[in-house]
DNA sequence: ACCTTCAATCTGACTAGACAACTAGCCTTA
DNA sequence: TAAGGCTAGTTGTCTAGTCAGATTGAAGGT
């Protein structure tokens, strides 16, 4: 019937309570059994939106005892997770200078990478983003200029390159898989970040995919070290 | 009865089939209710395994064709893990220069994060890492003295940290937090790893928890930027 | 005051089904 | 030959339970 099941519209329930603060960490979730008589449901669909919560390390599951909300140590800071720059930072205060935008024939690393023809066109993105007004890191994106035509003018300042993919051109961006290194910085790179030439940067290069393994997205990017990648690892 | 689950000896029979080779990428596994029949279970057992599967990218379900063996792309080397230093590098030449193994009153920075009290010892390894016998790593670690006190005089130029903790303590480690920098090289460090003073490093500080959240390990990485982290991430 | 016992409650594991949505191949028909 | 329809098989969602194992707090006894 409905085209969202109810499992998930359990999750984001619960999920939405959490971070909105109603369920604060520690706090103790109704029952399996009481979720299922609220919504009216069996109690392995209520499951099913749990199990979904506790594997992203938002709630934890105590046999015998109950379902309680995660402390948030790491567990919002979602690292590890594709998201956009200021998600990434965790802050809010983001502000962006383009130093270029516009389409230009793809280099070989970029047609390799994104899957593209000879001679085909990609659009160019060039960006500083400063956090609280300094500057922190510089990035490059590489799109296929065919995707989205006119990204290469479109205005993006102030929004994040992720949303207007997805608002204007309906593509949403599933996985990645980036690479982590570091470099010294250039003349140019230096200059914009305001770090001596030849200082290290976190230097991340990702390729960013659909969800039916296209990929979308080049980007190199290069990142003061005073602005660490946090993660979590599992077992 | 069994003191593990039926959904896991599904789950570990299918990996280690996969793993094995028996079954290969794009083959398409039996089926849900072929699988139920066959452990004698019923087919919301099956799925509990292979729910398990997909979340770890180890297979694909397509809906009305089945479920089949993921590619491994990045699959089977498993970033975003907990694991030793090998398995991160992903190749098995990898040999150690322990540069220094013994206990030590811990410093300040190490009984924070440690949840040492004043004065207590911890057991520090300072080692040099190898590939294919060239340099790749200088690797810091600091444990509390109390939790394997033999480890500061023990054999640990061959194997692993990791699985020495685990084989002779009975220490698991379940998860850790990790941020990653970069930084220029010391002079010390320059040394052992055979690059310029002041070139960049990927410098990487990680804290190990046990299940029960007690933290294990406090590590400090430098490595050779040649040597970059692979990652993949989701939405 | 302290300990033990016990019952209620909770999550973990599992059953034996049902129907829906989708896929792929076969078969008929124009 | 090509298009369309049918059908068997597969995964997705969900039900209405059962029993086991763990926890918690209250009642009761010493």
């Amino acid at each position: 019937m409905s085209p969202v099941p109810m499992y998930e519209v359990i999750y984001g329930d619960l999920l939405s309570q959490i971070k909105a603060g109603a369920l604060a960490p520690g706090d103790r979730l109704p029952s399996e059994p009481t979720l299922a008589s609220q919504y009216g449901v069996s109690r392995m669909t209520v499951r099913q939106a749990l199990d979904q919560l506790e594997a992203e390390h938002v709630v934890v599951r105590r046999r015998g005892s109950g379902t309680y909300v995660a402390q948030p140590s790491s567990t919002y800071r979602r690292m590890n997770r594709l998201g956009s720059f200021g998600e990434e930072m965790g802050v809010s205060e983001v502000s962006t200078e383009m130093k270029f935008q516009g389409a230009v024939v793809a280099p070989d690393e970029v047609r390799t990478r994104l899957g593209l023809k000879p001679r085909q066109k990609a659009t160019r993105l060039l960006r500083v983003r400063l956090v609280s007004g300094s500057p922190a890191a510089v990035q490059e994106s590489w799109l296929p200029y065919s995707l989205a035509p006119q990204l290469a003018r479109e205005e993006l300042v102030g929004g994040s390159l992720y949303r207007t993919l997805f608002e204007r051109w309906g593509v949403k961006l599933k996985w990645a898989e980036q690479t982590i290194s570091a470099v010294a910085a250039d003349a140019e790179r230096a200059g914009w970040l305001g770090v001596p030439q030849g200082s290290p940067l976190i230097w991340i290069t990702r390729v960013a995919f659909a969800d039916d393994g296209t990929p979308i997205e080049l980007a190199h990017s290069w990142t003061r070290p005073e602005f660490p990648l946090l993660a979590r690892l599992e077992t």
